[in-house]
RNA sequence: GGGACUGUAGGGUAGCUUGGUCAUCCUUUGGGCUUUGGGAGCCUGAGACUCCGGUUCAAAUCCGGGCAGUCCCA
């Protein structure tokens, strides 16, 4: 799998029932039923999230194009990969219309109308819509894509940079708080000047490494500074009677989330997902025989019941058809647990339980502790996923003193941290010598010489082959 | 942005060089029998030459274009 991540990725998107990629359009895939779950309880967890201080708001599609084109800098980040709708019916618009490539030139313009005073401020909205992008180069579902699905997209105003630079701290632990209910571990970085988001002041992202040692942003997080303000003319009068620009910020996730969540998880034998956004947390296999057939799912329906009482969500396969090929589906599908219950078991009182993420099977009495003993198998599971996966990266992060060192220690799979100078003109050097990217930096540092100008270091950076 | 390659049932493939029989095999799938504690077996059905145009008595096969996909280089 991890010789050949890429292909694993592409075939599993398709045997779990995730998503169908046949669409006739490049870049465009179809979201299935079993792929819809995963995201749909993905989405639940960061708008429960969101939803503790932020407005959730839906914003139209599409853009005048004098409204994308008022920023010039963030317009100039995006121009190669708008969507333009260009007609009506037969007629040719006046104005053309931008598919949404992002949404804060869709937004400003209605901020500048919303904010009026100070008591207006902060205003925090979110809106989980898809978004498009003409990308040119190879598309890969989930990952680079065409038409982003799942784009959750916060925006923020505020009245001083103090506020903003604040919100952007509460963005990353919102973020780390979403990540680790995924079990998805990350490397947090400042972008360098030059991948910063187009207009922004700076941009905070998220990384993760995937089993190939390339990396996937999977959030951003936007101090927009009063770049968009000004533009957009987003005013607000303060306390003492004066008209001030807005501080802004935004940030986002995507389907790449759902990308991470498979690539990181997944094993040979298929998925294995996360307890709180598995589309079945536990699933019941019966053992059918001609005799007994009856009271065996009978017990079933009943375990069924009692866990979905304690609001698990739960499934039978009853398909006519040999165990041994359920085992091995819903391993593909990567359900947490698998309960087999059989005429034996039911004579025994038992049931067995398997966890998804270790092979053994445990023996479980069906008693009244049923539902905690389940309960304390999947947060094990979850937990243990977890771990793994933070092992993953830990292991996968070098520390390199020499430009030489870099690309043995990339080409292996691994994400190489570096002292930089922080002067962009090195950076760009050192992406070209290299052929990788640098992610961004992480700490500020007194000691260490930079890896290409032998200069005095000022940060440890990151670099990494990027999706 | 430049280049190479590919397109045959739902999925994976053989056939294409050298045009000519009912288009091969695996998987999937409908029905039936049998079976069920880790991907069962048998019987019997279903299902494809990417699209448009050209060459030819005849095109999955040769030519041109569209669409879609894969890979490499900047």
């Amino acid at each position: 799998m991890v010789e050949n991540f890429d292909e694993w990725f592409h075939d599993i998107l398709e045997q779990a029932d995730i998503t169908d990629s046949r669409y006739p359009i490049k870049g465009m895939a179809v979201w299935r039923p079993y792929g819809f779950q995963i995201r749909k309880h993905s989405m639940n967890i960061i708008k429960n999230l969101l939803d503790k201080d932020h407005d959730e708001v839906l914003f139209p599609m599409l853009v005048p194009e004098s409204e994308l084109a008022k920023e010039g800098i963030h317009v100039k980040g995006f121009e190669d990969e708008v969507y333009w709708v260009t007609r009506g019916g037969q007629r040719e618009l006046n104005e053309q219309l931008a598919l949404r490539p992002t949404s804060e030139t869709a937004i400003y313009p209605m901020y500048s109308l919303w904010i009026r005073t100070h008591i207006d401020l902060p205003i925090k909205m979110y809106q989980i819509v898809n978004t498009f992008r003409y990308e040119t180069k190879h598309t890969r579902p989930l990952i680079r894509v065409r038409e982003i699905t799942t784009f959750k997209e916060a925006h923020t105003a505020h009245a001083t940079k103090e506020e903003s630079d604040e919100q952007i701290q509460d963005f990353i632990e919102m973020y780390k708080e979403f990540f680790d209910d995924l079990g998805i571990p990350y490397l947090i970085s400042k972008r360098p000047e030059w991948d910063k988001f187009p207009g922004s002041d700076y941009t905070m992202a998220f990384d993760a490494i995937m089993p190939n040692g390339k990396t996937l942003q999977i959030g951003t997080i936007h101090n927009l500074g009063q770049t968009f303000a000004k533009t957009f003319e987003i005013t607000f009068e303060d306390k003492d009677g004066e008209h001030k620009y807005v501080y802004q910020t935004c940030a986002g996730v995507s389907d790449r989330v759902i990308a991470s969540l498979i690539g990181i998880h997944g094993d040979d034998k298929g998925l294995r997902l996360p307890p709180k956004v598995s589309p079945n947390q536990v699933t019941i296999i019966p053992i059918l025989f001609k005799k007994g057939k009856e009271e065996v799912l009978a017990k079933c329906a009943e375990i069924k019941e009692t866990l979905e009482a304690n609001g698990l969500r739960v499934n039978i396969d009853d398909r006519d058809i040999r165990p041994g090929k359920k085992f091995n589906d819903w391993e593909l599908k990567g359900t947490p647990i698998k309960l087999e219950l059989g005429p034996r078991d039911l004579e025994n009182n038992i049931t067995i339980a398997m966890r998804r993420d270790e092979e053994e099977k445990i023996e479980i009495p069906l008693d009244d502790n049923l539902s905690d003993a389940i309960i304390d198998l999947l947060d094990k599971s979850g937990e243990s996923l977890s771990a793994q996966a933070w092992d993953f990266l830990e292991e996968h992060v070098k520390f390199a003193d020499t430009l030489e060192e870099i690309p043995e220690l990339v080409e292996s799979g691994n994400v190489v941290k570096f002292y930089w100078c922080g002067d962009e003109e090195v950076g760009h050097e050192i992406e070209e010598k290299t052929g990788y990217d640098v992610l961004g930096i992480q700490e500020e540092v007194s000691e260490g010489k930079c890896i290409a100008s032998g200069k005095d270091a000022k940060y440890v950076a990151l670099i990494a082959k990027t999706y």
